[in-house]
DNA sequence: TAATTAATGGAAAACATTTTCCTAAATAAG
DNA sequence: CTTATTTAGGAAAATGTTTTCCATTAATTA
């Protein structure tokens, strides 16, 4: 920045009146000053096309109005469409969303939640840390001490209670939903291709299916559990491990709709048909689920609105004093056609 | 913020000295400070888990740290790509990067520049304001303006010369460098589904296709340019209408990856065999691409890599005082199955 | 008319740093 | 032994705001 910046004072030199009075009329604050006076530096500001320093604003006032944002991947829908959620909320209230891309690394996690201290960060969403792995853990206690003493949401980030926010995000709930459904058209041979190892967002849709498989008196056979890591890649990896057992199974859920998806393709491309040998449902509700062969049935999470929400509510409890809570979105099940009914 | 803040202040009290000297040490200044008192304030400045105010910093260097991203939808996977790379590089360097999704608004582009502006940003990366389109570049202008007296990198944003660093993103090129492996494949009577009306990247694609067509003595019918919006859903719809006059085309051009495996979708919906009946060809290479039936012949745009060479110039211009050029990036030619060799 | 009160404005302190300048001691050079 | 130089440290100014306090004038009330 070789050019020397404009301040306050320049202003106030240019509209005749002091830093005070040009402060005033910025922040419209409640000592009066005169509509003369107002309407001259407002023409100074619009001729030295000046607008205030939020830095010393924020030094001023200890707000830095940043909003940190940290995801395993930023290019994984899912999150994409939170921090578009996010973003479209906090940009449009002189918020700046400040993004971390962890790559599920603790490492860059600490990274991230140190310069979001450094920077003094007003509040922070923190979307990683899922690992259920004691080593892994041991630093996450780290991370969220010092998370503890910020304005901090987490998204569905561990089973340990912390005493922050942490918001459950359904995923559960998703995995039960969708089992029942399965069970409901006829099913009760059910496998399940997983998500990434130890991810705690795996282990709580596995959670859901058990849960409602006990519920009807079957049983996860843990047999029928092939590993993915919430790709489509690893959805075929697991279709050629799943082809062995075909014979035991009528239906399978994905841990998400990318492995799904996968599933579908390559049990395609061996020739198995879906849903006539074997129904396919996934979680997410991606936007490409409604164009596989045939359409994937699943559950929509709506992750963009949540995203939304979330803004809603940060900014609420930043600048209201008492913090409303965070609006809930609703999960729907959608039924396309790559599930047969049985029986 | 209820708590106090812990400051250089109460480090200095701590180990005994003058805040000038925790600075010191904190910087790790030329000025010398004794291996004595640099360990006590060491252990103060860890005792206190104290980090030094990057606002307060940024006050007095005239940095904010922020590096401003502005692009038109986080969600698509090209911009995911890209913001993941710069990010990679530039958080890893104790800078923020601080995102704006625009939905191709111009008021967005512009209010998020006015935002960078006010933060004091130390880089702008523009991926936005691609319309041609008289209105918008009207308004572009005062964006522009805004830019100019930045540190910015605009991505391939308009045709118009601004004096700022504009990077071309190698649209032409690749549309050519695709058209010219249709036609070594026999194809003459290509066929093009457009991106969105007015959009500078759609232009530079449609170009590149025409002049590889002119190179050859052909010509872009203008009959078969059909309107598409860079979405499956949108390759789906042209679909329909390149329908009509299936007899007048060999092969089709999508402005995507997106539109491709739109067209792809439909037209064996519809079916019509690709590449028996038609070939189709897109640009991007999306992971999805190899999966569709039959997997998408397309050319790779290493989105990801250009944002880590992005982030690397951004950051040599912002320390190194003389800027050294951005690396490019090699562009390839992906050879699947949705092309039939004719004649 | 005198005494309040309201309207308008400014000076200076404060926010957490870094940097410039200064001082004092210790060491090296003459 | 005197004079430079190096080493180590601190005081205070500066960064661009906002806020607290004070001052002046004008308007209102008693």
């Amino acid at each position: 920045m070789a050019n020397k910046e404009i301040t306050i004072k320049d202003v106030a030199k240019l509209a005749e009146c002091s830093p005070t009075t040009v402060s005033r009329v910025i922040n419209n604050s409640d000592h009066p000053v005169s509509q003369d006076t107002a309407e001259k530096v407002q023409a100074a500001i619009e001729k030295l096309n000046f607008s205030p320093n939020r830095i010393a604003q924020g030094l001023k006032s200890d707000k830095s109005n940043i909003i940190g944002v940290i995801v395993h991947d930023i290019c994984d829908s899912y999150f994409a469409q939170m921090v578009k959620g996010i973003e479209e909320f906090i940009s449009g209230h002189e918020y700046i969303v400040n993004i971390y891309n962890t790559s599920r690394s603790v490492e860059k996690e600490l990274h991230a939640v140190n310069m979001l201290k450094a920077n003094r960060a007003d509040a922070i969403v923190f979307a990683g840390g899922a690992l259920m792995d004691k080593e892994y853990e041991q630093k996450m206690y780290t991370i969220i001490e010092q998370l503890k003493s910020q304005n901090t949401v987490l998204l569905g980030v561990t089973p340990h209670p912390f005493e922050i926010k942490n918001i459950n995000l359904g995923n559960q709930k998703a995995a039960a939903m969708i089992t029942e459904y399965l069970i409901e058209q006829g099913h009760q041979k059910i496998a399940f291709v997983d998500g990434p190892q130890n991810l705690y967002t795996s282990y709580l849709r596995r959670k859901g299916l058990k849960e409602s498989l006990n519920k009807y008196n079957l049983n996860l056979n843990d047999e029928l559990i092939f590993s993915g890591d919430f790709s489509f890649e690893g959805g075929r990896k697991a279709a050629l491990e799943l082809l062995k057992k075909i014979d035991e199974i009528t239906a399978v859920l994905a841990a998400n709709d990318a492995t799904a998806l996968g599933l579908i393709w390559e049990l395609n491309n061996q020739g198995i048909k879906v849903p006539e040998d074997i129904s396919v449902v996934g979680i997410d509700d991606l936007p490409e689920a409604k164009y596989s062969y045939p359409p994937l049935t699943t559950v929509s999470l709506p992750i963009y609105q949540l995203g939304t929400n979330i803004g809603k509510y940060l900014l609420k409890s930043l600048t209201n004093d008492q913090s409303s809570d965070l609006e809930s979105v609703e999960m729907k099940l959608i039924k396309r056609k790559s599930v047969k009914k049985i029986i």
